[in-house]
DNA sequence: AAATTACTTAAGTATCCACTTGACAATCTC
DNA sequence: GAGATTGTCAAGTGGATACTTAAGTAATTT
C-alpha cells in the first residue's frame, strides 16, 4: 500500500540529505524503532519521521507499524537503483575506451 | 589545483539535483564543452557552469580550459565514492543476514 | 483510569539553492 | 580590429525543504 516505483530522481534526491544517509547507514546494522533511529541525530523526532515519509516513498526504507512502535528496515531495492546508476555510467565510460582504439585504427568505418 | 577530495557528502549533494544528474549522464558519453552540454538541458549557461563547479569541487567530474573553450570530462573516482558507499551498506546488510543463523543456533552467547 | 511511551500531524520559519539577468573577459574568425 | 563565439562573475529572486514547536492519537504500563 505505502510501496513506491523507486525512481533514479526520487532515491538520489532522497540521498542527498546528510540525515538521511544517516539513517539509511544506521539502519544497515539492522531494523530499528524510529526513536532509536532519532537518538543519534540531534534533531527531534517529528524530522526524523518526516525524513523516513522521504525515503520510504523513495523505496530505500520499508516500514511497519505494529503496536505503537514503527519499525524500520532497509529495502535493498532502492540502493540497486543508485547501484545500476552508477554502473551504467561506468560501463558507458568504459565501452568509450574500448572503441577510442578502433577509431584509432580505422578513422572510416561505416558503424 | 581545483582537484578537491571527493567526500561522501558533496559527492551525494551534487548528485541529488536531476541537471547535475543530466550532465553526468551526458558527459559518459564522453568529454565535451561546456555549450555542448548545455544544449540539451534547458537552462541558461550560466546556470550550467554553476552546476559544473559544484561537480567540480565533487570530484565527479574533471574540466580543463584550453582556448575558450573548457573541456569537461568525467572523473571515475567520483563515481567510485557512491559505489563504495553503497556497497558498504549492501556488506553490513549482508552480513547481518549471515550472523541470523548463529543468532538463533547459539541464543546465549556473551556478545 | 491515570500516566507514560511512541509516534503523528499541522503550521510556521528560516535557510538554502537552482536559476535568471546583465555586464564583462577572453579568444577566434573575417 | 570589428564582430561573433564561448565562457565567467555578481547580484538578486523565488521556491523548495529541513527543521521546530505544539497539540493530538493510540498503545502500553502501573
Amino acid at each position: 500500500m505505502s510501496r513506491k516505483k523507486p525512481s533514479v530522481d526520487r532515491v538520489f534526491h532522497a540521498l542527498g540529505d546528510p540525515s538521511r544517509r544517516a539513517i539509511v547507514e544506521k539502519l544497515s546494522e539492522g531494523p530499528m524503532s524510529v526513536s532509536r533511529l532519532a537518538e543519534p541525530l540531534n534533531i527531534t523526532l517529528a524530522a526524523v519521521v518526516q525524513h523516513l515519509q522521504v525515503l520510504e516513498e523513495s523505496g530505500l526504507v520499508q516500514t511497519e507499524k505494529v503496536g505503537r512502535v514503527r519499525t524500520c528496515r532497509i529495502e535493498p531495492a532502492g540502493l540497486a537503483v543508485v547501484e545500476q546508476w552508477v554502473g551504467d555510467r561506468r560501463s558507458m565510460w568504459e565501452r568509450r575506451l574500448d572503441h577510442l582504439g578502433d577509431l584509432l585504427a580505422e578513422p572510416d568505418e561505416s558503424d
